[in-house]
DNA sequence: CGAGACGTTGATCTGATTCAAATACAGTGG
DNA sequence: CCACTGTATTTGAATCAGATCAACGTCTCG
């Protein structure tokens, strides 16, 4: 449970006590191959997932075989929390990476927010943050150009990932086909292709066996007009204020 | 009030005390011209609106003023739950007629969940909704062309008229310019408006003073491949599943 | 070492943008 | 009621960003 725990506390400084409530909560874990799907549109799970390790997207799938990648998924993300509705998912989630998850069933979370533990800040904080991804996201392709697109999520994604300790300060272990990233930005897989190529001839980047390098930063940043806002870093309450209420 | 009541009993089948919980609730109504904004980025509102009358928008500008529109708002429309966390908004939200809200304050709302009411289900139910609405957006401005976008929106927006009873079985006020429907799909505005006036003289259409009727609604489903799963239109279970453990 | 998946590059095509200009329309003030 | 103004719609022509088609290189791994 270490990512979930190491994501949160980046938050919302959890304490010690934090750490073993989360650890209790594991029921169990279990492990994907790349391309397998963890949940399947349609579905009713009952359960909420986080990813202990890998990488996994959040997608739909047109009748026609068109794709299109709703969100990448890093150690430490939680999905679903709206399982509480015992409602169907309207899309699919699929391993890119060998992954591992931890299953935590949907009771377990509920009663962490009765006890008004600061955990239950954070989860709903990740949901928060999960919707300002995905509102980014929309942005991001509906008003970008190819390059803005590539940049950004380049940037997106790095920063993420450091934040769970998968990435170093300008490197990043990016395990993401270039057809991946091409149904995440709505483009072409060869556009994309010509994209990172053009960036990495100007010396923004770099990659090498799966590792990329942001070799000019600002550079990089002014290309797409990068900011953070989206990511919602400034950390959630101790508490959620219906907590409060509850007393 | 009615609005919301009509459309949260569209799901939940409230019972007449229900209507009179909602009722007690408003705080207080705001009226906004057209394209004044009613939430800015960047503020902390405490406050959560129901749209009572008319359309709104929520959107995102970039610095070089290109803007992206993420998703229409009707009557009955709320935004936002995630106000608990006491976090400052990441996008706008605009009237684009004339609108008014209704402001609740937000512990109003959560005494509702503490109460159990099966009010706190259907308006749980509706952030699920937004959702899929969002993700349905991601997925129509990633992987479909202009026309499928412009008829799905069409069948979107006429389907959430409906259930709010502001529509006909076939027709729609669609009081949104063309500028906005290019905003939400990512388009130009000139092209927005030659498949509108493709979609015209093929008769799957017709719009005349700000009405828009749909004539041939199968072809025009044909089309862009649509269907309705991302509303969510099931409906919530009558209580949520953390009530139960409360109790 | 052979197969399949991924990456790279060139040539060509096209859906959508941009630019430009004309028309319709709604609201305002005289 | 009409002229005036600004905003939205419509249409054409030129252009372009990105898609498609096609071929080849490269890596991985059984």
């Amino acid at each position: 449970m270490q990512p979930l725990f190491r994501r949160l506390s980046y938050y919302a400084k959890l304490a010690d006590h934090d750490g073993e409530s989360l650890s209790k909560l594991s029921v169990r874990d279990h492990s994907y191959a790349p391309g397998e799907d963890i949940i399947r549109r349609g579905e009713k799970t009952g359960q909420v997932f986080v990813i202990k390790h890998g990488w996994a997207v959040r997608y739909i799938t047109l009748e026609d075989g068109r794709t299109q990648v709703l969100n990448f998924m890093l150690p430490g993300d939680i999905f679903d929390l709206q399982v509480f509705l015992d409602d169907t998912v309207d899309h699919s989630v699929a391993a890119v990476t060998k992954v591992t998850t931890t299953v935590v069933n949907a009771d377990s979370i509920l009663s962490l927010f009765a006890q008004g533990s600061s955990i239950a800040a954070a989860l709903w904080w990740s949901t928060v943050q999960e919707e300002g991804i995905l509102r980014e996201q929309i942005v991001r392709n509906g008003r970008r150009t190819a390059r803005e697109r590539v940049a950004h999520l380049i940037l997106e994604l790095h920063r993420r990932a450091r934040i769970v300790g998968a990435a170093g300060p300008d490197s990043l272990e990016l395990p993401v086909s270039q057809i991946l990233i091409a149904d995440a930005l709505g483009l072409s897989f060869v556009h994309v292709n010509r994209v990172l190529r053009s960036l990495e001839k100007e010396g923004l980047i770099k990659k090498n066996k799966g590792v990329l390098t942001i070799l000019a930063r600002s550079q990089l940043i002014e290309a797409c007009g990068y900011s953070e806002e989206h990511l919602h870093l400034d950390g959630p309450p101790r508490r959620l204020s219906f907590m409060a209420v509850a007393e």
